[in-house]
RNA sequence: GGAAAGGUAGCUCAGCUGGUUAGAGCACGGCACUCAUAAUGCCGGGGUCGAGGGUUCGAGUCCCUCCCUUUCCA
């Protein structure tokens, strides 16, 4: 490639946020834009891929109190896990930043005082929830209580989930913090805000200018009409996160050094590889910038992002890419539904190359939502990767084996080779438009054309007459060709079997000139078999509640919590001491953290707060309680249990529900005033 | 409530600015082959293109209404 025509590109996917694990939603987006980067770098484009750990903010605060760490420890853990799922799933990241860095403090501090000093930010009180007992202001959806609307009972303090209500926490009635469970009171303090009205005029030009995709063009649209309002930028202590450096006591709220963490990771990449940093941001800057995002934050990436990069003397991004959700088997990704799959369980059952695949060849340019059907996942792999692709291999290194160890000298059919050469250009157009569905789909019918030929000229016939040896050799040489370009093409998506595949071959398949010429004359490595099938009951392990076996295993859970119900009802009539009924030792405990299981559709795991000590318990509450609901409540529990060791841990006590014959399920809770640790008599 | 995207064979999806008998892969049936991880090749069945109107010589493709799904509303 001639340097004039080199881009030099940066590309990030979005930060993810250090609260919990990545899920397979995380890794289609790392795909996509993995599986870009590793194309432009195979057309010789110098392109960086930069990331990093989304860590600040009131849920990462909270998190790490309730496991009694620090937010330090908590995101440097988290980070870790993240890091490991991305390289697992072969993402290769130039660099994985995190938003906690020197580096992440200088650009949201520069950024800041550019756009104060340029008069984007203004300051004004807000009037918000406050929580006493934990001393601190509440973010909205720290916030509980009922609908003003409909009278829905316990919604969060933005929106209401019964009837779609919008509104402010000081509307709800019966306002509680999850926080502390107490009532909040309302405060007043000064935020500062970003201007992004004055943006107006420079984001219109942006977005009728830019390459934004059509959907995320008519949002935008939609957007402007209704007018761009200021953006609170700051929150009150006590936040993790950074101080603003005019302001003490407040802090940067973490949406706005997200993305500056895109330039915080850059420039830690830059001063590790001895780069400058201005060559990607300067406002004249010609390399190109991409952020792939999901559509649920195109408004910060295609509004207050390039208005704050502009704002602040930087340039815009040239296009963000916009994708669709993951839905599993047509459900929405969800916990409760137990199609909620995270990057490791994942990868404890299968590869990650098969995914990509499949991502790939689901991904267009759109921002559909899509969806990965586990048995169609599992019928494409096996026969597009194995049947077709890998099979064209498999088929011939026998003949060439057999006939000396080395390709023959020359094609015998050149211009079937040029017909798969020539697709070069109409594919790498295909990726570098992101319609990776639509490229998959050349490539596997290029793949078929292969298994026709070889199918067609029968070198096992020919191989029964030794005079024809020669041609035997001749056809494998030309479907190991044609196998090799297919190779090529998909070496972005299946870097590891590429990897494999240029061992047998014994040259590299890391451009995309590779395939100008055919490989003639050397000799290939004994083959390996370079992927094999997948197995459609690992695959639907994936999806654990559809799993009779992880189900029974849950299941000796499930009477644990009904016992007092079962024991009650059949030896109702025979009386008991006071001493017998005082050995069992009821307490009141307050719900620090709730979370679901893995591998159980029925437990939910509960930190609880005892007053003097803190206890895990497992408790089959799941089909009637969310985790979020729990946070911050106060429930009964049997306090001398003997400890129970599950599947899944320890269980130190056991919390008291009421049961009907229905199957519900409805936790005891004290009235107002009752303390953690009180004895229940 | 407002808005957007989608609803095409059993499943997952293509179908550009309207134009001859609506396509692919998987699944299914038949045949062939046996080099290959029971892989591959050939043939075939299968769709009133969500519903109803309309424009047009002609609509899956344009317009209107309705139904369903998903998402967004900072």
């Amino acid at each position: 490639m001639k340097p004039s025509t080199r881009r030099q590109i940066l590309v990030t996917s979005a930060l993810p946020y250090a609260n919990g694990p990545l899920h397979l939603g995380h890794i289609i987006e790392a795909v996509q834009t993995d599986v870009w980067v590793r194309f432009q770098r195979m057309r010789g484009h110098d392109c960086l891929y930069v990331c990093a750990e989304d860590t600040h903010g009131t849920p990462i605060m909270i998190k790490a109190q309730s496991e009694g760490i620090t937010p330090e420890q908590l995101i440097e853990r988290v980070a870790r896990e993240h890091g490991a799922d991305y390289r697992d799933f072969l993402i290769g990241h130039d660099h994985f930043h995190s938003t906690h860095t020197a580096e992440n403090r200088f650009f949201t501090d520069l950024l800041y005082t550019r756009l104060r000093d340029g008069g984007f930010i203004t300051r004004r009180a807000v009037r918000q929830a406050f929580d006493e007992t934990a001393g601190m202001f509440l973010p909205d959806r720290y916030v509980r209580g009922t609908c003003p609307k409909c009278g829905a009972s316990d919604q969060y303090g933005d929106s209401c989930e019964a009837c779609g209500a919008t509104y402010t926490p000081a509307d709800l009635i019966d306002a509680v913090s999850t926080v502390s469970g107490t009532r909040p009171v309302w405060r007043e303090s000064d935020h500062l805000f970003f201007a992004l009205g004055k943006f107006d005029t420079m984001l219109r030009e942006w977005v009728s200018s830019g390459t934004l995709q059509d959907a995320v063009r008519a949002k935008l649209e939609e957007w402007f009409a209704t007018g761009l309002q200021d953006w609170d930028i700051s929150r009150d202590a006590p936040y993790f996160g950074f101080e603003v450096p005019d302001s003490p006591g407040k802090y940067f709220y973490v949406w706005f050094d997200a993305p500056i963490g895109y330039l915080g990771s850059l420039k830690a990449l830059c001063d590790k590889r001895g780069l400058d940093v201005a060559t990607y941001l300067a406002p004249d800057s010609t390399a190109e910038m991409y952020h792939f995002i999901g559509k649920d934050i195109s408004y910060f990436h295609t509004l207050f992002w390039p208005a704050v990069l502009h704002g602040a003397g930087f340039r815009r991004p040239t296009a963000v890419f916009v994708h669709g959700f993951l839905t599993i088997n047509g459900q929405k990704m969800s916990k409760s539904r137990g199609t909620f799959i995270t990057a490791r369980r994942y990868l404890e059952l299968l590869p990650p190359e098969p995914l990509r695949y499949y991502f790939a060849a689901k991904l267009g340019t759109g921002i559909d939502d899509i969806d990965l059907a586990l048995e169609d996942f599992t019928a494409r792999i096996n026969s597009d990767i194995v049947g077709k692709l890998v099979n064209i291999a498999s088929r011939c290194a026998g003949f060439v084996a057999r006939g000396g160890g080395s390709l023959a000298p020359e094609l015998p059919d050149p211009s079937l080779y040029q017909e798969f050469a020539g697709a070069a250009e109409r594919i790498a157009a295909l990726y570098d438009t992101r319609d990776y569905a639509q490229a998959m789909r050349e490539i596997m019918l290029l793949a078929d054309r292969a298994n026709q030929y070889v199918d067609s000229h029968k070198p096992w016939a020919l191989a029964k007459d030794p005079a024809r040896a020669g041609e035997v050799l001749a056809v494998a040489t030309q479907g190991i060709n044609l196998f090799r370009v297919l190779m090529v093409y998909l070496a972005p998506v299946l870097p590891g079997i590429a990897c494999k595949a240029a061992g047998f071959l014994g040259t590299p398949l890391d451009s995309w000139d590779e395939v100008r010429q055919p490989l003639l004359g050397t000799p290939l490595a004994a083959y390996e078999p370079l992927a094999t099938r997948l197995d459609p009951k690992l695959v639907t392990t994936l999806v654990e509640s559809a799993t009779p076996a992880l189900a029974a295993l849950a299941a000796p859970a499930a009477p644990a919590a009904k016992a007092p119900v079962a024991a009650a009802a059949k030896d109702a009539d025979a009386p008991i001491s006071i001493d017998e009924f005082f050995r069992v030792d009821l307490r009141v405990a307050a719900v620090l953290e709730a979370s679901t299981v893995e591998g159980s559709d029925k437990l939910l795991k509960l930190l609880l707060d005892l007053g003097s000590e803190r206890r895990t318990v497992f408790s089959g509450i799941r089909s009637a309680y969310r985790p979020e609901d729990l946070v911050g409540r106060k429930v009964v529990m049997v306090a001398n249990l003997a400890p129970r060791k599950m599947r899944f841990g320890t269980s130190e006590g056991m919390v008291i529900c009421a049961g009907d014959d229905a199957g519900g399920i409805f936790l005891l809770s004290p009235d107002d005033g009752a303390q953690p640790g009180s004895r229940v008599s």
